[in-house]
DNA sequence: CCGAGTACATAACAAACGTTCGGTACGTAC
DNA sequence: GTACGTACCGAACGTTTGTTATGTACTCGG
């Protein structure tokens, strides 16, 4: 009975074109009908996969999340404070496809604030990152290479800094070149060394 | 010929009543009838005092960015590290009332993004935030609390940090408590200290 | 080849949007 | 007192929104 279509392989799809949407547009330029064109169908085909808008930005945000852990590359080898510094470098607005993920994650945050659902989804993906990192800031802390402490402190400060890295970078590429990017975060990783 | 009403006043009150909306249901939930509504009044006086909605967040950022500044201390007699700390104390979410402009920051980013006009506003403004900033890095840069090195890439680090502190604070406060936030900042000043 | 069910397009729907505008009330200037 | 300009209401305008319903083409199991 079932027809041909891969369901899920066309609701990433669908979640892909959402995202490109929201990089070009922001969430105020989020419509079900800007979501068609970028797909180069129609609104039926949306609802078709999706029962509502808020499933579809809920799908959306979760495959945003794993893109963003996809650009991190293997870790493999690499330990303590390089691997935390490769690990952050990751999340920054780099390359094309870096800054237009990041303006969909800053983005996002005006919704999430505003839905009790986005909200608490962003609040849990927060959490995730954090717990991602921990392991190398304990490694680094080890090797004596971060100074001891409350691991989870750091880890919140290193987030910080990263995200607000970004935020800056977002609104002024020119300002904050990948070079200059990259710099901030080894120097600023340098400087909390003991 | 002209009535009673002080114009600029009421614009400031309208833009107020953007202000509460923003801070409750972010740029999503941001309409003109809101705003009436919020005001108890209807769109009539909105669009009476604001050419366009647009307009109307312009102006309305720039009151929240005068509130803003309005939060930070005088810092007479406060110099260098403690100066720099106190003034970026000021911006995290510490009160009620610190936590709503907090969000309706962040909140704009999302327009922000998007729109030309809002975009160049932001940019302008972390501009102005950093060079307000440096003084006080350069301070304890002299004072020999900070290290030496471009104070630029000092005061970007920093603010980074702190509202990357924001972020993570608005979306979990039960984990980043009023206690918690002061005490990550004033270790992150101690950390950064030669 | 034939029902059944999926995959969409198309179109309609009420609701909500920003904007525009006529109308009323009320000061002020002369 | 009359004329004029401001302040604001209330409602309408056309557009766009998310959602829902209807219709058609196609694919499969039998």
């Amino acid at each position: 009975m079932p027809a041909k279509t891969d369901h899920d392989a066309r609701r990433r799809d669908v979640s892909a074109a959402v995202g490109r949407v929201l990089a070009a547009q922001g969430f105020g330029g989020l419509t079900l009908r800007a979501v068609a064109a970028e797909l180069g169908a129609t609104t039926g085909l949306v609802t078709h996969y999706f029962p509502s808008k808020q499933a579809l930005i809920v799908h959306a945000l979760e495959v945003a999340e794993a893109h963003t852990r996809a650009l991190v590359p293997s870790l493999e080898g690499v330990h303590g404070l390089e691997a935390l510094r490769q690990a952050l470098a990751a999340v920054l607005p780099l390359t094309p496809e870096g800054t237009e993920i990041n303006r969909v994650w800053v983005s996002s945050w005006d919704a999430a604030l505003a839905d009790p659902e986005l909200h608490a989804l962003e609040k849990a993906r927060y959490k995730r990152w954090r717990s991602r990192l921990k392991p190398f800031v304990v490694e680094a802390q080890n090797d004596g290479d971060l100074p001891p402490g409350d691991p989870d402190d750091l880890v919140a400060a290193l987030a910080a800094f990263t995200h607000g890295l970004v935020v800056q970078a977002l609104f002024d590429p020119r300002l904050f070149t990948h070079k200059r990017l990259l710099v901030l975060l080894a120097s600023h990783l340098e400087a909390l060394r003991i």
